[in-house]
DNA sequence: TCTGGGGTCCTAGGACCC
DNA sequence: TCTGGGGTCCTAGGACCC
């Protein structure tokens, strides 16, 4: 058995456990660039407020029904999540974090214990130890634990528990959850199905499989059995390593000049850089994309991208600036107003592989010089020490193209200074 | 005026090999 | 008119997830 541990509106949520002013007010979360919005509590549901919605195009709406809205705080929703995870980490014996809001608990060994009670334990204990509210749902396989999930999450009635432990159980919980619903099946995908008329879980439970096999994808015909009751999709306990790193940003404010593209460009490689050596791995290949607002008339609209092989296997920031600065220049087209701009780092392998391959070409080298990396190891313990940012690169900068965060909480649990701005 | 960011997996098709 | 068979590798792009 699995059980699917999923934070009710996470986001919300965490803005709402240091501020309990918030309790009785709809909440709303906004993206990076305080363009859409990408979590709301029920109160703000309630109010018909969709999933990325503009808020330009709802602010009267926000206004009239005092919704709090806030800036999207990854520091704070980081913590927090780790804090749900620590926590739900001594109720299983084992764990699969999957995402910044989700675990799945292996149940196997828990035998014939009341499973459905247990599942208010663990609900309880994160609300106590975190302030964050969950739903917990259980089942044979993980498809059917997220079906479940989300049966406790719509369902008052289930007290944001849902047990599928049994046949009839989960007949029902399929007969009423809808094909677009099910872990794995998008939008293209329901489409498809429901001009062959299947519409619900049951449906495509019920398919025949050889059809599923033939006309969909592999991915799909595991989701059949899955919802079928046969575990194709084991627990994954330890992350597999990144195969690729991305740091991207729309901008404040659109960006015309090459010098500022560079800086943000900069600023992008150098963040993956940080990221690559947290990873504790190196990038072999990089790819720069920069792009005008897709929403611009189509004769003002520009969409570049460019990858080059990094000279070797590198973490190093100056050698990924460096290289993304010359793809940039590839690239860039003056006269067009940029909106977007991202650099991907790819083909990663450990660091400990790092220099093992000698260069073809003697006078080349193999991997970042001792220079280079005890360089780095210091500017990432200051950087820790002192907040990010301490110190930089001087390419990097961010003044010009600064996305909006104009409704920013406090890191209440990652920053002291900030503890004392909190009132309530 | 204002429209997110970061990932993975799968497949088709081209280019190449013998 | 007739024109093999069996592979691998790589990439772009689509679809999906949160």
């Amino acid at each position: 058995m699995f059980a699917l541990v999923d934070c009710n509106n996470f986001y919300a949520s965490c803005e709402r456990v240091f501020n309990p002013a918030l309790r009785s007010r709809p909440v709303v979360v906004l993206s990076n660039n305080d363009g859409c919005i990408i979590a709301r509590s029920e109160e703000a549901k309630a109010l018909g407020i969709q999933m990325g919605t503009p808020v330009f195009k709802c602010r009267d709406l926000l206004r009239r029904n005092k919704v709090a809205v806030f800036s999207s705080n990854y520091s704070l929703y980081g913590d927090m999540s780790s804090r749900v995870m620590t926590t739900l980490a001594d109720l299983a014996p084992d764990i699969e974090l999957y995402s910044i809001d989700e675990a799945f608990l292996d149940m196997s060994s828990f035998g014939r214990y009341d499973l459905a009670k247990y599942a208010r334990l663990i609900r309880r204990r994160v609300r106590q130890h975190t302030g964050i509210p969950v739903c917990v749902g259980i089942a044979p396989t993980k498809t059917l634990a997220k079906v479940a999930n989300r049966l406790a999450k719509k369902n008052p009635q289930y007290q944001g528990v849902c047990l599928l432990d049994r046949a009839e159980l989960i007949a029902s919980a399929l007969a009423m959850t809808k094909v677009e619903d099910v872990w794995g099946i998008g939008r293209q995908l329901s489409k498809l199905l429901s001009a062959r008329n299947i519409k619900t879980a049951a449906d495509l439970a019920a398919a025949p499989a050889p059809w599923v096999r033939k006309h969909l994808h592999i991915t799909d015909a595991k989701v059949q059995a899955e919802l079928n009751g046969t575990s194709c999709l084991p627990m994954e306990l330890v992350r597999p390593a990144k195969q690729s790193i991305c740091t991207s940003r729309s901008f404040g404010k659109s960006v015309t000049t090459w010098e500022e593209l560079h800086q943000a460009v900069a600023t992008f490689a150098g963040k993956c850089a940080v990221k690559l050596r947290k990873e504790g791995a190196v990038a072999s290949m990089l790819t720069l994309f920069i792009g005008t607002s897709p929403f611009d008339d189509i004769e003002a609209r520009y969409w570049g991208t460019k990858s080059i092989a990094l000279p070797y296997p590198t973490q190093d920031s100056m050698t990924l600036i460096h290289a993304a600065q010359s793809v940039l220049d590839l690239l860039f087209r003056a006269g067009h107003g940029y909106k977007k701009a991202g650099v991907i780092v790819s083909e990663l392998s450990p660091v400990a592989f790092a220099g093992r391959t000698l260069s073809l070409f003697a006078d080349e080298a193999a991997a970042d010089s001792e220079q280079s990396k005890t360089l780095m190891l210091v500017m990432d313990g200051i950087n820790q020490r002192y907040g990010r940012g301490a110190v930089r690169l001087a390419s990097e900068n961010s003044v010009a193209w600064k996305p909006n965060q104009e409704q920013l909480s406090p890191c209440c649990t990652t920053r002291w200074g900030d503890i004392m701005v909190v009132k309530g």
